[in-house]
DNA sequence: GTACTACTTGTACCATCGTTCAACATGAAG
DNA sequence: CTTCATGTTGAACGATGGTACAAGTAGTAC
């Protein structure tokens, strides 16, 4: 075998991969992380529930699939922020305001896989993962270590509170809350005594 | 019949529905929302399926039931924290610190009630009693509705940290991070311009 | 060509679940 | 006592779901 070339059938196999695990979230985005089954994941994506098992053997494998997949493109998104944006506060704040709006859907379908994890300790490590990159993007703005832990729950609970409402969240408010947990802590300030 | 008297049976009949919904709140602790079922609960409970879909015709129902249940016995917590309470914030501290240790099983069972109300408009208003009675403390010490609004958040975010990680909180390091985040807005400061 | 691997399908088994139903039990009312 | 409402039971039906399995297809290697 030609060592330049790749086996064609194993990259349909890793886009079949990624197929299934994108139907396994239009279903968690439209009935809910309970609404996952082989059958219901299988049928969105149009091919036959023996398929699904054949590369997921388990439910739990699908669901640990989906909420990887998912987490990863958000800390990336967050990453991005960090890298390029000159505001990265404010970047964060019109990330936050989507759970209301378009990123509805998304937001609740990131809570679900993430209340999933508390009960399961593999799936924690990816459900920890944006929280470390907002981590990260407050440690740019701010030394204390207690502002950072109240930075990043601020972030999480003003999530929930949006999913909870029903109006849309203006980005500017949320980016002058976010300002206010870091009021008095810039870049050069002290840990606080 | 004596006005006096209470119909026996009827007192059987509340006293078996608080006993239904208990099995519930047990269910949900141990297995999950998703292990909520009639056979489950019944089993629990150590009554016969039939008799839970007596009291409580559809699963929803049940679900219902139970986060009201929740969600009541939260919100006087707090309230009693308000009333009597001289220090209303410590007081909140550590309740949110219990969700890591002894009561890490009932913030998790409210947490999982709280998921499946953002997705069900009838649930909603029980999901969001303890907010709002978390709001009433905050505004006993501030009048700036978007140091509320922060605090509320924080709270809830700090809760779904101490879930995700393992280690047992420290209240007066939640204290800390509450007070801060109060900090500059006393009972008699000026909503922020 | 053959052999091999990866992918794909249809079918079936078995457990669980929501819900219904008819019958039974028991305490209350007259 | 009779009558009635409330509570309670056990069995059953139909639907859904996780999973196993044997067979089939199609690329790849030789």
């Amino acid at each position: 075998m030609d060592e330049h070339e790749v086996d064609g059938r194993k990259v349909r196999g890793v886009r079949r991969r990624a197929q299934i695990i994108e139907a396994t979230l239009t279903v968690v985005r439209r009935d809910g992380a309970a609404g996952v089954t082989h059958r219901s994941v299988a049928k969105e994506a149009g091919i036959t529930t023996s398929l699904t098992l054949y590369y997921f053997a388990t439910l739990d494998d699908l669901l640990v699939a989906a909420l990887t997949s998912v987490t990863d493109t958000y800390t990336s998104r967050i990453r991005q922020l960090i890298d390029t944006g000159d505001d990265p506060v404010q970047g964060l704040a019109h990330l936050i305001a989507e759970s209301g709006g378009s990123g509805r859907e998304r937001a609740l379908a990131e809570r679900e896989l993430s209340t999933l994890a508390a009960r399961r300790p593999a799936l924690r490590p990816a459900a920890r993962g944006w929280r470390d990159e907002v981590a990260e993007l407050a440690r740019t703005q701010t030394r204390d270590p207690d502002a950072v832990e109240a930075f990043v729950a601020l972030c999480d609970g003003l999530c929930t509170a949006i999913l909870l409402d029903d109006h849309d969240a203006d980005p500017d408010h949320i980016r002058t809350m976010l300002a206010k947990s870091l009021r008095g802590t810039g870049p050069d300030s002290e840990p606080s005594p």
